[in-house]
DNA sequence: AAAAGCAGTTAGCCATGTCTAACTTTACAT
DNA sequence: ATGTAAAGTTAGACATGGCTAACTGCTTTT
C-alpha cells in the first residue's frame, strides 16, 4: 500500500510523459526511465492495484486522483529544487540529478524553508 | 567493493561513537544505529572485507584511511547540511533527519555551491 | 564450578526492485 | 492468411540490507 521512491519516480515519469503526449503505455514509461519492459509491467500492475493508475483496454495508463497527488507533489519539488540549485551556481544537468535524488526524501519543513528562502533571495537581488 | 548509503551510514557511525568513547565494538553500533546484532555483524564483515575498517582481536573496530575518507566525508557533510537548513529556519532536529538523508545522494558540486553560498550569506548578515 | 549474561556469528527468512529469457497477444503489412 | 514486429506478462535470478532464532564462546556472578 505504500509509495516508495521507487513508486514515485514512476508516477513522476507518467505525468511528465502526459505533459508531450496524450497516453502512456508501460512501453512509454521503459523508453523514458531506461528500465526494461518487464520490470516496468511489474511496477505498474503494483501502482494499479494500490490505487495510484488506472489502465484502459488499450493498455493507456492514467493517473487517479491519488495518484496525481504523489506525481505533482514529486514533480513540483524536482523543479525548485532543480531551481534552487540553478539559483546556488549549480549546473543545470547536475541540478536536475540532484533534484531527482532529494525530491523523495526532504521533508515537507526544509521543502517549505527552502521555497519561502529563495522567493525572499530573489526579490532581495531585484532591488 | 563499493561503498554504498548502508555503508556510509555505518563509518559515520563508528566516526561518532568514537567521538565519545575510545572503543567501538559492533554492540556500541547496534545500539547506535537501532540494527539487530545480526546485521551489524553481517555489515561490519563486509566493511573489513572492503578494506574500510580493522577489527582487532578483542572486536574493536578502527576505521582504515579508505574508511576514514568515507566516514569524516559524510560527517562533514552531515554536519553542513543541518547548518544550511538551521539557516533556512528549520527545526534542529528536522535539518539533521533531512541531512542524513541527503549526505550521501547529494553530488560534489551541489554540496560546494551550498557551501559557498551559505559562506557568503553569513558574510552579508554580518554587516 | 555452575549459571547467567554479553558479544558475536551463522542460517534462513523477507521486502524492494532491478534484470534476462521466454512466452502470449495483438496488430499490421505483404 | 501468414509472417513479423511491438507490447505486455510471467518466471526465475540477483543484489542490497534489514530481521529472528539459534548457536558459540567468553566473562562475570554467586
Amino acid at each position: 500500500m505504500n509509495i516508495y521512491e521507487s513508486g514515485e519516480n514512476y508516477l513522476e515519469a507518467i505525468l511528465i510523459i502526459k505533459e508531450r503526449q496524450t497516453n502512456v503505455r508501460s512501453i512509454d514509461l521503459a523508453k523514458e526511465m531506461n528500465f526494461s519492459k518487464a520490470s516496468v509491467s511489474r511496477a505498474v500492475n503494483k501502482l494499479k492495484d494500490d490505487g495510484f493508475i488506472n489502465i484502459d483496454d488499450s493498455g493507456y495508463i492514467e493517473l487517479t486522483t491519488k495518484g496525481m497527488d504523489v506525481a505533482s507533489k514529486i514533480y513540483e519539488r524536482h523543479q525548485f529544487f532543480t531551481d534552487f540549485l540553478i539559483y546556488l551556481g549549480v549546473d543545470h544537468s547536475i541540478a536536475a540529478e540532484d533534484a531527482c535524488k532529494i525530491e523523495h526524501v526532504l521533508s515537507q519543513e526544509s521543502y517549505k524553508a527552502m521555497k519561502n528562502y529563495l522567493t525572499k533571495a530573489k526579490q532581495k537581488n531585484i532591488k
